[in-house]
DNA sequence: TCTGGGGTCCTAGGACCC
DNA sequence: TCTGGGGTCCTAGGACCC
């Protein structure tokens, strides 16, 4: 039977800002989506003042003015770096583990039958906090579905941040009291229909017919069901060069003019280039898209989209460029107060295999321009080298206004000590 | 004023092939 | 009267995740 860990650091990016401002130890934390639009991490406090995840900001700005409340802008290089930092610490635990977010990666222990699980982890999780300064959870069960569970537990009902749900005496009451929807892999529609079906918790789900859940769902909730079983299911994944590319962005204001929708696009378009040519893949065609607010009822609506196929896979950015602003002028309307447009990069292959079109010139110099522009950037900073038609001015940058240092990645933004002098008597 | 961004997998249906 | 069967590939849409 395998063994696995889910460790989860708590309100991840909420953490984050803490470890760099100890001040806020204790007060309500919200962490705000691009464009300083929703809130999408909350602390203990915040949660507890209701702030619903997901909720818009400009609902509960009023709280931070009479600082009840601390909101921050995402800060991705600060969560990215740290993100890193735990997951480090955590291989030097347990190498075989899988990172499936940045703030969760399962463990397989079953290296580590013969130790102590309970206290393992618990060494795990003090190690980590003293030092990355990141808090984490972590549920042990003999598959991923069940290890999700005990998560939950750890976090909530355990002061040690610690749960097992492997011993079956325990495990059955703990399914009884879990709500269906708490499940990994079901969400609300799920739940809904298996509610219908008069099935409300863990536990009814774990004892369902199998032949009954195939027919009325996919084979995705029949693996779940044997996983409530202890039947494992959803193997440890090694990490795999993405399938899809996407960089969209809401913009900072309403956009009507052609020339801005292309700059915008176009600099979307070489983040994700740069997202491609790190994991050393080419792309095989784009799709891209711009819409309207649709909150604004008000206001006349339009969206649309477009896909497009290279002759021959590549990872250049001005060519991906060119194309994607071909694209758009396909399907842009004029007088339209456009809200957002993104790129997505499809059909990825590896750089290894690439097949040549026959016909096409060779761009021999392409790749070693991009190798430049990829080095440059890295060594002196983000955006330090970019392609013209992203434009300048960038007027249409997204909000954040609420943006904490990026205390671990950049020499301008170190976290700043303050002695205290001894006053004179 | 204000409402995120980036992914995955599965299924059904149509086009096409022999 | 009668109109195949089996396969692949692609795409759109729906569901989920963090």
């Amino acid at each position: 039977m395998s063994i696995f860990a889910l460790v989860d650091c708590n309100n991840f990016y909420a953490s984050c800002e803490r470890v760099f401002n100890p001040h806020l130890e204790g007060k309500a934390i919200v962490v705000l989506s691009n464009n300083d639009g929703c809130v999408v991490a909350r602390s203990n406090e915040a949660k507890k003042l209701g702030v619903p995840m997901g909720a818009p900001f400009h609902e509960w700005r009023v709280l931070c003015d009479k600082k009840k409340l601390y909101a921050f802008s995402s800060n991705y290089a600060l969560y990215g770096d740290m993100s890193h930092r735990v997951m480090s610490s955590l291989q030097y635990f347990c190498p075989e583990m899988e990172i499936y977010s940045i703030d969760e990666a399962f463990l397989s222990l079953d290296e580590y039958k013969n130790k102590d699980l309970l206290l393992y982890s618990t060494q795990i999780r003090k190690s980590i906090k003293k030092w990355t300064g990141i808090p984490v959870s972590i549920g042990i069960g003999p598959t991923k579905t069940l290890a999700k569970i005990a998560n939950r537990v750890a976090k909530k009902n355990t002061a040690e941040g610690v749960f097992d749900i492997s011993p079956l005496s325990i495990r059955k009451n703990i399914l009884e009291q879990f709500p269906v929807e708490d499940i990994w892999g079901i969400g609300f529609r799920l739940a809904k229909r298996l509610k219908e079906l008069n099935i409300q918790t863990a536990l009814e789900l774990r004892h369902a017919n199998l032949k009954m859940i195939r027919t009325h769902f996919s084979v995705v909730m029949e693996r779940t069901v044997e996983e409530l079983r202890g039947i494992s299911c959803i193997p440890l994944e090694t990490i795999q060069p993405r399938k899809q590319i996407m960089s969209s962005r809401s913009f900072g204001k309403l956009v009507t003019d052609l020339n801005e929708l292309e700059e915008a696009l176009s600099h979307y378009a070489a983040r994700a280039c740069v997202k491609l040519r790190k994991q050393k893949s080419l792309t095989g065609g784009i799709s891209i898209f711009l819409h309207t607010n649709h909150f604004r009822d008000n206001e006349p609506q339009y969206g649309n989209s477009t896909t497009y196929k290279f002759s021959e896979p590549t990872c250049d950015s001005s060519f991906i460029i060119n194309a994607a602003k071909k694209c758009l002028g396909k399907i842009f309307r004029p007088g339209f107060r456009y809200q957002k447009t993104g790129i997505m990069l499809l059909d990825l292959s590896p750089q290894t295999i690439k097949q040549f079109d026959l016909f096409l010139p060779r761009r021999n110099k392409s790749e070693l321009l991009m190798q430049t522009l990829d080095s440059i950037n890295e060594n002196f900073g983000k955006d330090s080298l970019f392609i013209a038609a992203e434009g300048i001015q960038r007027s249409w940058k997204t909000r954040c206004q609420h943006m904490s240092r990026r205390y671990t990645t950049c020499w301008d933004e170190l976290a700043t000590v303050f002695a205290k002098r001894k006053s004179k008597k």
